[in-house]
DNA sequence: TGTACATCAGTGAACGCGCGTTCACTGATGTAC
DNA sequence: TGTACATCAGTGAACGCGCGTTCACTGATGTAC
Protein backbone atom coordinates (compact mmCIF):
# COMPACT_ATOMS: atom_id res chain seq x y z
CA UNK A 1 0.00 0.00 0.00
CA UNK A 2 3.20 2.28 0.45
CA UNK A 3 2.72 4.43 -2.88
CA UNK A 4 6.79 4.79 -3.19
CA UNK A 5 8.57 1.22 -2.13
CA UNK A 6 10.52 -0.88 -3.90
CA UNK A 7 8.35 -3.81 -2.76
CA UNK A 8 4.30 -3.24 -4.11
CA UNK A 9 2.99 -5.25 -0.37
CA UNK A 10 -0.06 -7.10 -1.96
CA UNK A 11 1.13 -7.39 -5.43
CA UNK A 12 -0.58 -10.50 -5.53
CA UNK A 13 -4.15 -9.35 -5.04
CA UNK A 14 -3.16 -6.19 -7.49
CA UNK A 15 -2.38 -8.86 -10.17
CA UNK A 16 -5.49 -10.41 -9.60
CA UNK A 17 -7.49 -7.56 -10.05
CA UNK A 18 -5.32 -6.22 -12.33
CA UNK A 19 -6.49 -9.36 -14.81
CA UNK A 20 -9.78 -8.80 -13.78
CA UNK A 21 -9.70 -5.19 -15.29
CA UNK A 22 -8.51 -6.69 -18.38
CA UNK A 23 -10.94 -9.68 -18.73
CA UNK A 24 -13.34 -6.63 -18.03
CA UNK A 25 -11.93 -3.76 -20.55
CA UNK A 26 -10.38 -6.01 -23.55
CA UNK A 27 -11.63 -9.30 -23.02
CA UNK A 28 -10.63 -12.94 -22.77
CA UNK A 29 -7.65 -13.01 -25.23
CA UNK A 30 -6.26 -10.03 -23.97
CA UNK A 31 -5.39 -11.70 -20.91
CA UNK A 32 -1.82 -12.02 -21.01
CA UNK A 33 0.57 -12.38 -18.72
CA UNK A 34 2.54 -9.66 -19.85
CA UNK A 35 -0.90 -7.62 -20.05
CA UNK A 36 -1.04 -7.89 -16.69
CA UNK A 37 1.74 -7.34 -14.90
CA UNK A 38 1.61 -3.55 -17.54
CA UNK A 39 -1.85 -3.34 -15.78
CA UNK A 40 -0.75 -3.71 -12.47
CA UNK A 41 2.63 -1.51 -13.04
CA UNK A 42 5.32 -3.76 -12.75
CA UNK A 43 7.80 -5.81 -14.52
CA UNK A 44 6.65 -8.81 -16.52
CA UNK A 45 8.73 -11.27 -14.42
CA UNK A 46 7.13 -10.04 -11.26
CA UNK A 47 3.99 -12.51 -11.42
CA UNK A 48 6.97 -15.70 -11.20
CA UNK A 49 7.38 -14.42 -7.62
CA UNK A 50 3.08 -15.26 -6.76
CA UNK A 51 2.18 -17.68 -9.09
CA UNK A 52 4.15 -20.81 -10.77
CA UNK A 53 2.99 -19.83 -13.89
CA UNK A 54 0.69 -18.62 -16.19
CA UNK A 55 -2.08 -20.84 -15.72
CA UNK A 56 -1.96 -20.42 -11.79
CA UNK A 57 -2.64 -16.49 -11.86
CA UNK A 58 -5.92 -17.26 -14.02
CA UNK A 59 -7.22 -20.27 -12.21
CA UNK A 60 -6.73 -17.61 -9.12
CA UNK A 61 -8.81 -15.02 -10.83
CA UNK A 62 -11.53 -17.78 -12.14
CA UNK A 63 -11.81 -18.52 -8.39
CA UNK A 64 -12.61 -14.99 -7.88
CA UNK A 65 -15.33 -14.59 -10.81
CA UNK A 66 -16.42 -17.78 -8.77
CA UNK A 67 -17.21 -16.01 -5.52
CA UNK A 68 -18.52 -13.01 -7.32
CA UNK A 69 -20.94 -15.42 -9.18
CA UNK A 70 -21.76 -16.70 -5.21
CA UNK A 71 -21.87 -12.60 -4.49
CA UNK A 72 -24.79 -11.75 -7.16
CA UNK A 73 -26.33 -15.17 -6.00
CA UNK A 74 -26.63 -14.25 -2.45
CA UNK A 75 -27.24 -10.65 -2.96
CA UNK A 76 -30.04 -10.97 -5.61
CA UNK A 77 -31.69 -13.73 -2.96
CA UNK A 78 -31.25 -11.50 0.42
CA UNK A 79 -33.82 -10.78 2.25
CA UNK A 80 -36.53 -12.89 0.05
CA UNK A 81 -38.46 -14.97 2.53
CA UNK A 82 -40.35 -17.31 0.01
CA UNK A 83 -38.02 -20.00 -1.25
CA UNK A 84 -39.12 -20.49 -4.66
CA UNK A 85 -38.92 -16.33 -5.14
CA UNK A 86 -35.16 -16.95 -3.90
CA UNK A 87 -34.54 -19.17 -6.70
CA UNK A 88 -35.96 -17.55 -9.26
CA UNK A 89 -33.65 -14.02 -8.00
CA UNK A 90 -30.19 -16.48 -8.18
CA UNK A 91 -31.14 -17.29 -11.38
CA UNK A 92 -31.22 -13.24 -12.27
CA UNK A 93 -28.09 -12.81 -10.02
CA UNK A 94 -26.45 -15.55 -12.23
CA UNK A 95 -27.44 -14.08 -15.65
CA UNK A 96 -26.69 -10.71 -14.67
CA UNK A 97 -23.16 -12.07 -13.46
CA UNK A 98 -22.55 -13.27 -16.17
CA UNK A 99 -23.65 -10.36 -18.46
CA UNK A 100 -21.88 -7.61 -16.55
CA UNK A 101 -18.66 -10.08 -17.18
CA UNK A 102 -19.28 -11.78 -19.81
CA UNK A 103 -15.24 -12.28 -20.31
CA UNK A 104 -14.59 -13.28 -16.99
CA UNK A 105 -17.83 -15.25 -17.14
CA UNK A 106 -15.84 -17.62 -20.46
CA UNK A 107 -12.90 -17.68 -18.52
CA UNK A 108 -14.45 -19.30 -15.91
CA UNK A 109 -16.86 -21.96 -17.75
CA UNK A 110 -14.22 -22.39 -20.38
CA UNK A 111 -11.90 -25.39 -21.19
CA UNK A 112 -9.36 -24.25 -19.59
CA UNK A 113 -9.93 -25.52 -15.97
CA UNK A 114 -12.49 -27.96 -16.21
CA UNK A 115 -10.24 -30.84 -14.48
CA UNK A 116 -11.09 -29.96 -10.63
CA UNK A 117 -7.84 -31.50 -9.45
CA UNK A 118 -5.73 -29.55 -10.88
CA UNK A 119 -6.73 -25.91 -8.97
CA UNK A 120 -8.39 -27.78 -5.59
CA UNK A 121 -9.34 -24.32 -4.56
CA UNK A 122 -10.88 -23.24 -7.86
CA UNK A 123 -12.77 -26.05 -7.82
CA UNK A 124 -14.22 -25.62 -4.19
CA UNK A 125 -15.08 -22.15 -4.84
CA UNK A 126 -16.81 -23.38 -7.74
CA UNK A 127 -18.25 -26.18 -6.21
CA UNK A 128 -19.81 -23.50 -3.53
CA UNK A 129 -21.60 -21.70 -6.34
CA UNK A 130 -23.46 -24.67 -7.85
CA UNK A 131 -24.49 -25.95 -3.93
CA UNK A 132 -25.81 -22.45 -3.50
CA UNK A 133 -28.28 -23.66 -6.61
CA UNK A 134 -28.63 -26.93 -5.29
CA UNK A 135 -29.59 -26.29 -1.43
CA UNK A 136 -32.49 -23.51 -2.71
CA UNK A 137 -33.97 -26.35 -5.29
CA UNK A 138 -34.09 -28.91 -2.37
CA UNK A 139 -35.74 -26.22 0.08
CA UNK A 140 -38.37 -25.88 -3.01
CA UNK A 141 -39.07 -29.37 -3.87
CA UNK A 142 -38.74 -31.25 -0.16
CA UNK A 143 -41.92 -29.40 0.91
CA UNK A 144 -43.03 -32.04 -1.99
CA UNK A 145 -41.09 -34.87 -1.99
CA UNK A 146 -37.57 -35.89 -1.58
CA UNK A 147 -36.52 -38.23 -4.32
CA UNK A 148 -32.69 -37.02 -4.10
CA UNK A 149 -31.66 -37.99 -7.95
CA UNK A 150 -35.12 -36.50 -8.77
CA UNK A 151 -33.73 -32.96 -6.98
CA UNK A 152 -30.46 -33.49 -8.16
CA UNK A 153 -32.00 -33.57 -12.29
CA UNK A 154 -33.94 -30.67 -11.60
CA UNK A 155 -31.06 -28.89 -10.11
CA UNK A 156 -29.30 -29.57 -13.50
CA UNK A 157 -32.29 -28.63 -15.72
CA UNK A 158 -32.56 -25.35 -13.60
CA UNK A 159 -28.79 -24.95 -14.04
CA UNK A 160 -28.39 -25.58 -17.84
CA UNK A 161 -31.62 -23.40 -18.54
CA UNK A 162 -29.94 -20.09 -16.37
CA UNK A 163 -26.55 -21.00 -17.64
CA UNK A 164 -27.91 -21.76 -20.88
CA UNK A 165 -29.25 -18.24 -21.12
CA UNK A 166 -26.59 -16.71 -20.19
CA UNK A 167 -24.23 -18.15 -22.49
CA UNK A 168 -26.62 -16.64 -25.14
CA UNK A 169 -26.67 -13.85 -23.98
CA UNK A 170 -23.10 -13.25 -23.44
CA UNK A 171 -22.33 -14.34 -26.89
CA UNK A 172 -25.32 -12.34 -28.17
CA UNK A 173 -27.36 -14.93 -29.71
CA UNK A 174 -30.23 -13.09 -28.19
CA UNK A 175 -31.76 -10.00 -26.35
CA UNK A 176 -34.06 -9.16 -24.02
CA UNK A 177 -35.16 -6.68 -26.72
CA UNK A 178 -36.85 -9.36 -28.98
CA UNK A 179 -39.17 -10.52 -26.90
CA UNK A 180 -40.38 -6.28 -25.95
CA UNK A 181 -38.57 -7.01 -22.86
CA UNK A 182 -36.30 -4.00 -21.07
CA UNK A 183 -34.14 -5.63 -18.99
CA UNK A 184 -32.26 -8.98 -18.27
CA UNK A 185 -33.46 -9.91 -15.08
CA UNK A 186 -37.64 -9.60 -17.10
CA UNK A 187 -36.42 -11.81 -19.64
CA UNK A 188 -34.82 -14.31 -17.21
CA UNK A 189 -38.42 -14.16 -15.31
CA UNK A 190 -40.31 -15.01 -18.41
CA UNK A 191 -38.02 -18.01 -19.37
CA UNK A 192 -37.52 -19.54 -15.70
CA UNK A 193 -41.27 -20.18 -15.69
CA UNK A 194 -41.43 -22.34 -18.28
CA UNK A 195 -39.18 -24.61 -15.54
CA UNK A 196 -42.04 -27.29 -13.91
CA UNK A 197 -41.06 -29.90 -11.35
CA UNK A 198 -43.97 -32.34 -13.18
CA UNK B 1 -8.91 -34.61 -57.00
CA UNK B 2 -5.74 -35.62 -59.12
CA UNK B 3 -2.98 -36.86 -56.90
CA UNK B 4 0.29 -35.50 -58.42
CA UNK B 5 -0.87 -31.71 -59.78
CA UNK B 6 0.67 -28.68 -58.98
CA UNK B 7 -2.93 -27.25 -58.02
CA UNK B 8 -5.16 -29.30 -56.25
CA UNK B 9 -8.24 -28.80 -57.56
CA UNK B 10 -10.78 -28.57 -54.49
CA UNK B 11 -8.50 -26.97 -51.52
CA UNK B 12 -10.96 -24.40 -50.70
CA UNK B 13 -13.09 -27.58 -49.31
CA UNK B 14 -9.91 -29.54 -48.31
CA UNK B 15 -8.65 -26.62 -45.99
CA UNK B 16 -12.60 -26.67 -44.51
CA UNK B 17 -12.45 -30.20 -43.48
CA UNK B 18 -8.79 -29.86 -42.11
CA UNK B 19 -9.92 -27.16 -39.78
CA UNK B 20 -12.65 -29.45 -38.25
CA UNK B 21 -10.25 -32.14 -37.91
CA UNK B 22 -7.65 -30.28 -36.16
CA UNK B 23 -10.81 -28.97 -33.83
CA UNK B 24 -11.74 -32.58 -33.04
CA UNK B 25 -8.10 -34.07 -32.67
CA UNK B 26 -6.13 -30.61 -31.52
CA UNK B 27 -9.33 -28.19 -29.45
CA UNK B 28 -10.01 -24.55 -30.84
CA UNK B 29 -6.95 -23.10 -29.52
CA UNK B 30 -5.00 -25.37 -32.16
CA UNK B 31 -6.72 -24.04 -35.16
CA UNK B 32 -4.31 -21.85 -36.37
CA UNK B 33 -4.29 -20.78 -40.55
CA UNK B 34 -0.88 -21.97 -40.02
CA UNK B 35 -1.96 -25.81 -38.76
CA UNK B 36 -4.89 -25.75 -41.37
CA UNK B 37 -2.67 -25.21 -44.26
CA UNK B 38 -0.13 -28.17 -43.04
CA UNK B 39 -3.08 -30.37 -42.38
CA UNK B 40 -4.28 -29.93 -45.79
CA UNK B 41 -0.60 -30.73 -46.90
CA UNK B 42 -0.11 -27.10 -48.63
CA UNK B 43 2.14 -24.26 -47.99
CA UNK B 44 1.00 -21.66 -45.08
CA UNK B 45 0.50 -19.09 -47.42
CA UNK B 46 -2.09 -20.67 -49.71
CA UNK B 47 -4.85 -20.67 -48.01
CA UNK B 48 -4.96 -16.90 -48.90
CA UNK B 49 -5.74 -18.08 -52.75
CA UNK B 50 -9.22 -19.12 -51.29
CA UNK B 51 -10.07 -17.06 -48.26
CA UNK B 52 -9.10 -13.28 -47.21
CA UNK B 53 -7.88 -13.98 -44.20
CA UNK B 54 -7.85 -16.36 -41.05
CA UNK B 55 -11.27 -15.47 -39.45
CA UNK B 56 -12.93 -15.84 -43.15
CA UNK B 57 -11.61 -19.36 -42.80
CA UNK B 58 -12.58 -20.19 -39.11
CA UNK B 59 -16.28 -18.08 -40.30
CA UNK B 60 -16.64 -20.91 -43.34
CA UNK B 61 -15.84 -23.86 -40.71
CA UNK B 62 -18.46 -22.55 -38.06
CA UNK B 63 -20.73 -22.44 -40.89
CA UNK B 64 -19.78 -26.39 -41.43
CA UNK B 65 -20.25 -26.63 -37.91
CA UNK B 66 -24.01 -25.32 -38.33
CA UNK B 67 -24.91 -27.34 -40.97
CA UNK B 68 -23.83 -30.02 -39.39
CA UNK B 69 -25.90 -29.35 -36.36
CA UNK B 70 -29.01 -29.08 -38.75
CA UNK B 71 -28.13 -32.31 -39.78
CA UNK B 72 -27.80 -33.85 -36.33
CA UNK B 73 -31.39 -32.54 -35.76
CA UNK B 74 -32.74 -33.61 -38.25
CA UNK B 75 -31.30 -37.00 -38.28
CA UNK B 76 -32.40 -37.46 -34.93
CA UNK B 77 -36.04 -36.57 -35.64
CA UNK B 78 -36.51 -38.49 -38.90
CA UNK B 79 -39.55 -40.57 -38.92
CA UNK B 80 -41.05 -39.75 -35.59
CA UNK B 81 -44.46 -38.95 -36.24
CA UNK B 82 -45.17 -37.20 -33.02
CA UNK B 83 -44.37 -33.41 -33.00
CA UNK B 84 -43.83 -33.17 -29.40
CA UNK B 85 -41.46 -36.40 -30.04
CA UNK B 86 -39.42 -34.45 -32.54
CA UNK B 87 -38.46 -32.01 -30.54
CA UNK B 88 -36.83 -34.22 -27.54
CA UNK B 89 -35.08 -35.78 -30.68
CA UNK B 90 -33.77 -32.41 -31.71
CA UNK B 91 -32.76 -31.86 -28.62
CA UNK B 92 -31.22 -34.63 -28.12
CA UNK B 93 -29.19 -34.31 -31.67
CA UNK B 94 -28.50 -30.79 -30.58
CA UNK B 95 -26.33 -32.02 -27.25
CA UNK B 96 -25.19 -34.76 -29.10
CA UNK B 97 -23.68 -33.27 -32.10
CA UNK B 98 -22.04 -30.25 -28.95
CA UNK B 99 -20.27 -33.44 -27.33
CA UNK B 100 -18.99 -35.17 -30.47
CA UNK B 101 -17.93 -31.92 -31.70
CA UNK B 102 -17.01 -29.71 -28.54
CA UNK B 103 -14.40 -27.41 -29.95
CA UNK B 104 -16.21 -26.92 -33.40
CA UNK B 105 -19.25 -26.13 -30.94
CA UNK B 106 -17.01 -23.79 -28.85
CA UNK B 107 -16.34 -22.14 -32.29
CA UNK B 108 -19.75 -21.58 -33.41
CA UNK B 109 -20.87 -20.10 -30.51
CA UNK B 110 -18.10 -18.37 -28.99
CA UNK B 111 -17.20 -14.33 -29.03
CA UNK B 112 -15.24 -14.77 -32.50
CA UNK B 113 -18.62 -14.66 -34.76
CA UNK B 114 -21.33 -13.41 -32.74
CA UNK B 115 -21.91 -9.88 -35.17
CA UNK B 116 -24.02 -11.38 -38.15
CA UNK B 117 -23.80 -8.91 -40.36
CA UNK B 118 -19.96 -9.51 -41.03
CA UNK B 119 -20.38 -13.01 -42.05
CA UNK B 120 -23.76 -13.35 -44.03
CA UNK B 121 -23.87 -16.74 -45.13
CA UNK B 122 -23.12 -18.14 -41.90
CA UNK B 123 -25.27 -16.04 -40.05
CA UNK B 124 -27.76 -17.28 -41.89
CA UNK B 125 -27.11 -20.99 -41.77
CA UNK B 126 -27.09 -20.46 -38.03
CA UNK B 127 -30.41 -18.84 -38.46
CA UNK B 128 -31.21 -22.11 -40.59
CA UNK B 129 -30.73 -23.96 -37.27
CA UNK B 130 -32.78 -21.89 -34.83
CA UNK B 131 -35.48 -21.67 -37.18
CA UNK B 132 -35.59 -25.26 -37.12
CA UNK B 133 -36.48 -25.31 -33.53
CA UNK B 134 -38.80 -22.44 -33.84
CA UNK B 135 -40.95 -24.33 -35.87
CA UNK B 136 -40.79 -27.56 -34.16
CA UNK B 137 -42.02 -25.23 -31.02
CA UNK B 138 -44.58 -23.55 -33.08
CA UNK B 139 -45.63 -26.69 -34.31
CA UNK B 140 -46.29 -28.13 -30.93
CA UNK B 141 -47.78 -25.33 -29.35
CA UNK B 142 -50.25 -23.88 -31.73
CA UNK B 143 -52.78 -26.98 -31.36
CA UNK B 144 -52.88 -25.26 -27.59
CA UNK B 145 -53.12 -21.82 -28.57
CA UNK B 146 -51.02 -19.12 -30.90
CA UNK B 147 -49.40 -16.04 -28.98
CA UNK B 148 -46.92 -15.69 -30.90
CA UNK B 149 -44.59 -13.88 -27.99
CA UNK B 150 -45.10 -16.83 -26.18
CA UNK B 151 -43.99 -19.38 -28.69
CA UNK B 152 -40.65 -16.95 -29.16
CA UNK B 153 -40.41 -17.51 -25.41
CA UNK B 154 -40.75 -20.98 -24.89
CA UNK B 155 -38.35 -21.50 -27.73
CA UNK B 156 -35.61 -19.43 -25.88
CA UNK B 157 -36.56 -21.18 -22.78
CA UNK B 158 -35.79 -24.65 -24.76
CA UNK B 159 -33.23 -23.52 -26.80
CA UNK B 160 -31.39 -22.13 -23.05
CA UNK B 161 -31.93 -25.44 -21.41
CA UNK B 162 -30.38 -27.47 -24.12
CA UNK B 163 -27.80 -25.10 -25.13
CA UNK B 164 -27.15 -24.79 -21.54
CA UNK B 165 -26.87 -28.58 -21.02
CA UNK B 166 -24.79 -28.90 -24.06
CA UNK B 167 -22.24 -26.23 -22.42
CA UNK B 168 -21.75 -27.49 -19.81
CA UNK B 169 -21.43 -31.32 -20.76
CA UNK B 170 -18.61 -30.21 -23.30
CA UNK B 171 -16.91 -27.93 -20.68
CA UNK B 172 -16.87 -31.23 -18.26
CA UNK B 173 -19.14 -29.26 -15.83
CA UNK B 174 -21.63 -32.03 -15.48
CA UNK B 175 -21.80 -35.87 -17.05
CA UNK B 176 -24.78 -38.63 -16.72
CA UNK B 177 -23.21 -40.83 -14.54
CA UNK B 178 -23.64 -38.12 -11.82
CA UNK B 179 -27.01 -38.98 -12.44
CA UNK B 180 -26.90 -42.99 -12.88
CA UNK B 181 -27.48 -43.20 -16.46
CA UNK B 182 -25.84 -44.41 -19.21
CA UNK B 183 -25.51 -41.77 -22.01
CA UNK B 184 -26.13 -38.37 -22.93
CA UNK B 185 -29.81 -38.93 -24.51
CA UNK B 186 -30.74 -40.26 -21.00
CA UNK B 187 -29.85 -37.45 -19.85
CA UNK B 188 -30.97 -34.90 -22.08
CA UNK B 189 -34.47 -36.71 -21.81
CA UNK B 190 -34.67 -36.45 -18.15
CA UNK B 191 -34.04 -32.94 -18.27
CA UNK B 192 -36.31 -31.26 -21.06
CA UNK B 193 -38.86 -32.98 -19.12
CA UNK B 194 -38.86 -30.31 -16.54
CA UNK B 195 -39.16 -27.79 -19.46
CA UNK B 196 -43.24 -27.28 -19.50
CA UNK B 197 -45.91 -24.83 -21.22
CA UNK B 198 -47.85 -23.35 -18.19
C1' DT C 1 -3.59 -30.27 -84.05
C1' DG C 2 -0.15 -27.16 -82.25
C1' DT C 3 1.34 -23.12 -80.03
C1' DA C 4 1.33 -18.65 -77.58
C1' DC C 5 -0.36 -16.58 -73.81
C1' DA C 6 -3.24 -14.93 -69.87
C1' DT C 7 -4.74 -16.56 -65.55
C1' DC C 8 -4.21 -17.66 -61.06
C1' DA C 9 -3.42 -21.47 -57.50
C1' DG C 10 0.23 -22.53 -54.80
C1' DT C 11 5.42 -21.70 -53.15
C1' DG C 12 9.05 -20.28 -50.00
C1' DA C 13 11.48 -16.81 -47.74
C1' DA C 14 10.87 -13.16 -44.88
C1' DC C 15 8.63 -9.45 -41.85
C1' DG C 16 7.39 -7.89 -37.22
C1' DC C 17 4.91 -9.14 -33.24
C1' DG C 18 3.69 -10.62 -28.63
C1' DC C 19 3.89 -14.47 -26.10
C1' DG C 20 5.59 -17.48 -21.71
C1' DT C 21 9.47 -18.33 -19.42
C1' DT C 22 14.69 -18.27 -17.83
C1' DC C 23 18.35 -16.06 -15.75
C1' DA C 24 21.50 -13.40 -13.05
C1' DC C 25 20.77 -9.44 -10.66
C1' DT C 26 19.40 -5.71 -7.18
C1' DG C 27 17.51 -3.41 -3.62
C1' DA C 28 14.08 -3.09 0.24
C1' DT C 29 12.77 -5.24 4.40
C1' DG C 30 12.73 -7.46 8.98
C1' DT C 31 15.31 -9.67 12.47
C1' DA C 32 19.08 -11.31 15.52
C1' DC C 33 22.42 -9.67 18.28
C1' DT D 1 20.06 1.91 19.44
C1' DG D 2 22.95 0.37 15.71
C1' DT D 3 24.58 -2.87 12.55
C1' DA D 4 25.21 -7.17 9.92
C1' DC D 5 22.86 -10.22 7.35
C1' DA D 6 19.43 -13.45 5.38
C1' DT D 7 15.34 -13.23 2.77
C1' DC D 8 12.90 -12.63 -1.16
C1' DA D 9 9.94 -9.36 -4.10
C1' DG D 10 10.73 -7.20 -8.14
C1' DT D 11 14.01 -5.92 -12.38
C1' DG D 12 15.61 -6.03 -17.14
C1' DA D 13 17.68 -8.38 -20.77
C1' DA D 14 17.29 -12.27 -23.32
C1' DC D 15 15.65 -16.96 -25.15
C1' DG D 16 12.96 -19.50 -28.57
C1' DC D 17 8.51 -19.99 -30.42
C1' DG D 18 4.53 -19.82 -33.44
C1' DC D 19 1.64 -16.65 -35.17
C1' DG D 20 -0.77 -13.82 -39.33
C1' DT D 21 0.47 -11.69 -43.20
C1' DT D 22 3.43 -9.70 -47.29
C1' DC D 23 5.97 -10.33 -51.27
C1' DA D 24 7.99 -11.69 -55.56
C1' DC D 25 7.91 -15.87 -57.70
C1' DT D 26 6.67 -20.23 -60.37
C1' DG D 27 4.43 -23.58 -62.67
C1' DA D 28 0.02 -25.84 -64.15
C1' DT D 29 -4.08 -25.01 -66.65
C1' DG D 30 -7.48 -23.63 -70.18
C1' DT D 31 -8.37 -20.99 -74.21
C1' DA D 32 -7.88 -18.29 -78.52
C1' DC D 33 -6.15 -18.69 -82.80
Amino acid sequence: MKTKSYHHGNLKQALVEAGLTILERDGLAALTLRAVAREAGVSQTAPYSHFTDKRALLATIAQEGFQRLIDYMSCAAKDLPHENARLVAMAKGYVRFATDQPALFRLMFGPEFNDPSEFVELSTTSANSYKMILDSVRRNIEIKDGDQNQTGLFTLAAWSTVHGLACLLVDERTKPEVFHLRDIDSLVDKVVRFLKLE
